[in-house]
DNA sequence: CCAACTTGTCTATTCGAATAGACAAGTACG
DNA sequence: CGTACTTGTCTATTCGAATAGACAAGTTGG
């Protein structure tokens, strides 16, 4: 070990920016490189001993930096073998039969679903005349997270009409499912009657949530389902981190 | 004091960025505030104790922010009365006695100028068209950074003959200005050939010298200076920070 | 199997961010 | 003048960021 520069200059300075963490620092350069397109998928990035040394920075704050870039679903890291840049984006199929958990397991990866908040409220014009119910009817309002392998994928509002899914949050809070809820419910056989996809930029709300910095690209992704006797159900607005996702339309 | 929430929850989470210290945070979110042109000039801010009141901080964490947008030129402060909102620019008349100190002086404010660094290099086809030599030719290269009253408000590369001139770093950082460097080379009537403004956005490095957030408006002022003879002197390009300067050209 | 290499985890220490409280110093107003 | 209000400064404490070092656990290649 030379380890010279005990505290100070070195590469740290052109990064480091004036109350912002060292290892976010770090994170965020890394973050634009891959962005960029600058790393192949699957390239293997150098040892985490020699990353610490470039920037002049302890191996453990290399770690901390990996360790974002892992839940922002840049990098994966094995033991043993080293630390790799992961640019492929994950393949979202959207048709009749579109349940998150089906998807994530199918692509072999671990599904996750957690309620941010719940709460009931008046309809709006447009949530009214989804779920064909007039203005003002009260519905159920749910704000989930969606996560592969913990990588967050999407965060989804969605409403359900409260005069029978009146405890859905609560119900939801424990199944950590959507699937699982409706079947706690007796519904069983539903289906997406339609999807309405558009794009726009992460709010601060949701690029905290989804771990994305601000002004990332998201995919926006409106839709209804319904019973298996075609009545509305349930309509759902979810952002979906572009740079994580490719939707795929079954037609 | 009813100071509830001792550690979590209120406002606080919704600025939070992980990564980021809780003051950054909240200088970050007046700066947007103010930049938009939510305040007035002169805007009186609450006191410092009902702004941590709302974000749910201690009021110390607050000072710490207001501090930081006192040095990018956004509020003034003044002890036992409140801090201020300033948006007003300041104005920077170009002429043919453009003179930084002078300027500054004039509109009643402390005049800076700090050497950041020097070099010798040749000099490049545009530098030699402009003082009339050859491309190579040695010529001496300074960076400055101009601030009044602490405020940064430009930073400029120079470029003059190093056959004359080859030791102006070092009496630059002794004097801290260019009218005084000069001096000490016998050139006193010196004056402002030509300027060309255009404009950009400041660069990582730029940005940090200039306390400024990155991707912030600057104006690119390059200007050539002439002896009482009609000789080229030098060379400068400036970045002005466009949120704290108006350039008003004299004709 | 063994040696070299890489990531994971542990302990200890230093330094600054943030909190908490108290008081000084300045201004404004009746 | 004196009271109320606001900014400035000080001490003390807690918690996490960053450093430092050592070792465990896993992989690779001879």
């Amino acid at each position: 070990m030379l380890t010279r520069t005990p505290r100070g200059s070195s590469n740290r300075d052109s990064l480091l920016a004036r109350g912002v963490m060292l290892w976010r620092c770090i994170a965020d350069d890394y973050e634009q490189t891959i962005l960029i397109g600058k790393y192949d998928n699957g390239t293997k990035l150098p040892p985490e001993s020699e990353i610490a040394a470039r920037y002049g920075v302890n191996r453990h704050t290399v770690r901390r930096a990996m360790a974002e870039l892992g839940t922002r679903g840049l990098v994966r890291t094995e033991r043993g073998i080293g630390t790799f840049v992961r640019t492929d984006k994950m393949d979202y199929p959207i048709g009749q039969r579109t349940r998150f958990s089906e998807i994530v397991a199918a692509a072999g990866h671990e599904a996750e679903g957690r309620l941010q908040g719940h709460r009931h409220e008046p309809a709006s014009a447009e949530i009214a005349a989804h779920l064909g119910l007039k203005v003002g009817t009260d519905v159920v309002r749910l704000e989930i997270l969606r996560a592969a392998d913990r990588v967050p994928i999407s965060v989804a509002t969605t409403w359900l009409p409260a005069a029978r899914y009146a405890d859905a949050g609560k119900v939801f809070r424990r199944l950590q499912s959507m699937t699982r809820t409706l079947d706690h419910y007796g519904i069983t056989g539903y289906a997406r009657k339609w999807t309405r996809i558009s794009a726009g930029f992460a709010d601060a709300v949701d690029a905290g949530r989804l771990r994305l910095s601000v002004q990332r690209p998201i995919l926006v992704v409106e839709s209804l389902d319904v019973t298996g006797d075609g009545e509305p159900l349930l309509t759902t607005r979810g952002r979906f981190a572009a740079d994580r996702v490719a939707l795929t339309v079954e037609s």
